[in-house]
RNA sequence: GGGAGGGUAGCGAAGAGGCUAAACGCGGCAGACUGUAAAUCUGUUCCUGAGGGUUCGGCAGUUCGAAUCUGCCCCCUCCCA
C-alpha cells in the first residue's frame, strides 16, 4: 500500500485536483510539497497538528515538506471560512507568532539539508511593489471567478474588505513563488483553503506553463459537523503553558464514543490494522484512554503522556498515584487565611467569586473529599501549605498549595 | 457623496419612558442518571462585603425617572453614485 493509498484509507483527503498525478508524486517520493501556517496566535493548535501529522507521513515516505509560515499572509488575515475580520496583527506580534510556530513544529518535523524546509513568506511578500504585483500577477486573476469562489460567500452577505479579498492571490503568489524558486510542485493545506489552492495552481500554468497540484485535508470534525478542538475557553493548544498536558490529555480522552476511530485515523500514527482491532474493542474506554496516550505522548513526550494518565486513572477510577494532580500555587497567602471563593478565582476555577458562590450553592465544589456547603469558608495557611484538593464538577481537579 | 436600516449579556434575538439586571433560544456551569461518552430531566448563567453597585456602540442633553426621547460622534449592512 502506498502512502497515498494509506491517507485515503484513513480518511485524509478531502479534495484533490489530479489524483493519479498526485498518487504518481508522493508514492515515488517525488513530491515537494508546502503547507502554510498563519501566525495567528503564538501557539499551533490541534488543526496544526493534523496538518503537522499529514506532514510527517509524506516525509516519511521520501517527500520534501516545506513547511511556511505566514509572515507575510499573517499581515492580511485569510477570510476563508469566516464570519467576521480577523483581528489585524502588528508586525511584532507575527513575528513573535512565527518564532514560536517554528520552534513547536521542530518537535514533529526535521528541518535541515535534505530534510524539510522552513520558510517564512515575510522573505518575499512584504518587499512587494504594488504596480509591480498588479502587473505580473494581478492580470491573472479573474475577480469574476475570485467572486464566485466558496471561500467568500459568506462575506459576500457580511462584507469583505479589499485587504482580506487580496489574501486569495497573496497565497496563490507563495505557490508561484516556491515552484520557481524551490521546484514545489504539491500544496497541501485544510479543506477550507480549496480556493485559495487552486489559485495558486491556476497562476502557475499561466505564469509558467507548468503543472503542480493542491491537496486538502479533512477538517477534523465530531460527528455534529463541529471543528474539533475547540472548547469553550478557546483553542486546545500545543504550547503546555497554554493547555496542560493533563488538560490535554483529557480533552481526547472524553471524545464523543462516536469520534474516537476517526481521531486514530486522522491524528496518530497506529497503524490501519491496529485501528481495526481497537474498533472492536468492547470496552470504548480503554480505547479513548490509547487515544489521549498516543496524541499526548506526540505532542508533549512520553513522559509527560504517562503523567497524565497516571493522574486521569487516580482521579477517575480511584487507582494509580495523585501525585501528577494538577497544581496551582499561590504566592503571599495570609496569615490570617483566605475564602475558599477567593481561590477558586485566583487559580482559575471560577471567574468570580459569585460564580463560586453557586457553585456551592449547587452543591458542585468539594474539598479534600469533602463536599463543601459553607460559601464563606476560610482556609488556613496550614491547610493550603500542605496543600488542598479541590474538585469542581465531576470532571476539574486542581490541587492548590501555598508557597 | 446621497438614501434606508442597524449596533442590547459569550452568541442569536425581544424590549420603544418607570412594573427591566433586561423575555426567549443557543452556548456555558452545576445537580440527577451514567461509562470521565451520548441522550434526557432540573437548577443556574453582570459584579457584590447580599445592604446594594455598574450595564444596552461612545459622549453630551431632556426628564422626578432613559436600553427606550434629543443632538453630535464612531462602527456595520443594504440601495443609488
Amino acid at each position: 500500500m502506498g502512502i497515498y493509498e494509506e491517507l485515503e484509507a484513513r480518511g485524509l483527503i478531502a479534495q484533490v485536483t489530479d489524483k493519479e498525478e498526485i498518487r504518481e508524486l508522493i508514492n515515488n517520493g517525488k513530491a515537494i510539497f508546502y503547507i502554510g501556517f498563519d501566525p495567528t496566535a503564538d501557539s499551533l493548535h490541534v488543526g496544526h497538528f493534523m496538518t503537522l501529522v499529514l506532514m510527517k507521513r509524506l516525509q516519511q515516505a521520501g517527500n520534501r515538506p516545506i513547511a511556511l509560515l505566514g509572515g507575510g499572509t499573517g499581515m492580511i488575515g485569510d477570510p476563508s471560512g469566516r464570519t467576521d475580520m480577523r483581528k489585524m496583527l502588528t508586525v511584532e506580534d507575527i513575528n513573535h507568532n512565527c518564532d514560536c510556530f517554528k520552534k513547536q513544529m521542530s518537535k514533529f518535523i526535521e528541518f535541515g539539508e535534505g530534510k524539510a524546509l522552513c520558510l517564512n513568506n515575510a522573505e518575499w511578500l512584504r518587499n512587494l511593489n504594488y504596480i509591480d504585483l498588479l502587473r505580473e500577477v494581478g492580470a491573472c486573476f479573474s475577480v469574476n471567478n475570485m467572486l464566485r469562489a466558496e471561500c467568500y460567500k459568506q462575506r459576500m452577505e457580511k462584507g469583505l474588505s479589499f485587504l482580506e479579498f487580496n489574501y486569495m492571490i497573496m497565497q496563490s503568489y507563495d505557490f508561484y513563488h516556491l515552484n520557481k524558486e524551490y521546484g514545489c510542485n504539491m500544496q497541501f493545506g485544510g479543506d477550507d483553503q480549496w480556493s485559495n489552492m487552486l489559485g495558486g495552481t491556476e497562476l502557475i500554468r499561466r505564469k509558467l506553463g507548468k503543472d503542480a497540484y493542491a491537496l486538502t485535508i479533512t477538517l477534523l470534525t465530531n460527528k455534529e459537523g463541529k471543528k474539533m478542538g475547540k472548547t469553550a475557553s478557546g483553542a486546545v493548544w500545543l504550547d503546555p503553558n497554554k493547555t496542560s498536558p493533563f488538560d490535554f490529555f483529557q480533552y481526547w480522552r472524553n471524545v464523543d464514543d462516536a469520534d474516537v476511530i476517526k481521531c486514530f485515523k486522522l491524528l496518530t500514527f497506529v497503524s490501519l490494522e491496529d485501528i481495526a482491532k481497537l474498533e472492536k474493542e468492547e470496552n470504548i474506554n480503554l480505547v479513548k484512554e490509547k487515544l489521549a496516550f498516543e496524541i499526548t505522548k506526540m505532542v508533549h513526550g512520553e513522559e509527560e503522556a504517562n503523567k497524565a494518565l497516571e493522574a486521569a486513572r487516580a482521579l477517575f477510577a480511584g487507582a494509580g498515584d495523585d501525585s501528577n494532580m494538577p497544581t496551582a500555587e499561590i504566592e503571599n497567602y495570609p496569615e490570617e487565611g483566605d475564602q475558599l471563593l477567593n481561590i477558586l478565582v485566583k487559580v482559575g476555577l471560577t471567574t468570580s467569586r459569585g460564580e463560586g458562590r453557586r457553585l456551592i450553592e449547587q452543591g458542585g465544589l468539594s474539598v479534600d473529599g469533602e463536599k463543601v456547603t459553607d460559601p464563606n469558608i476560610v482556609i488556613s495557611k496550614a491547610a493550603l501549605t500542605n496543600g488542598i484538593k479541590i474538585k469542581k464538577g465531576k470532571k476539574v481537579f486542581q490541587k492548590v498549595i501555598a508557597k
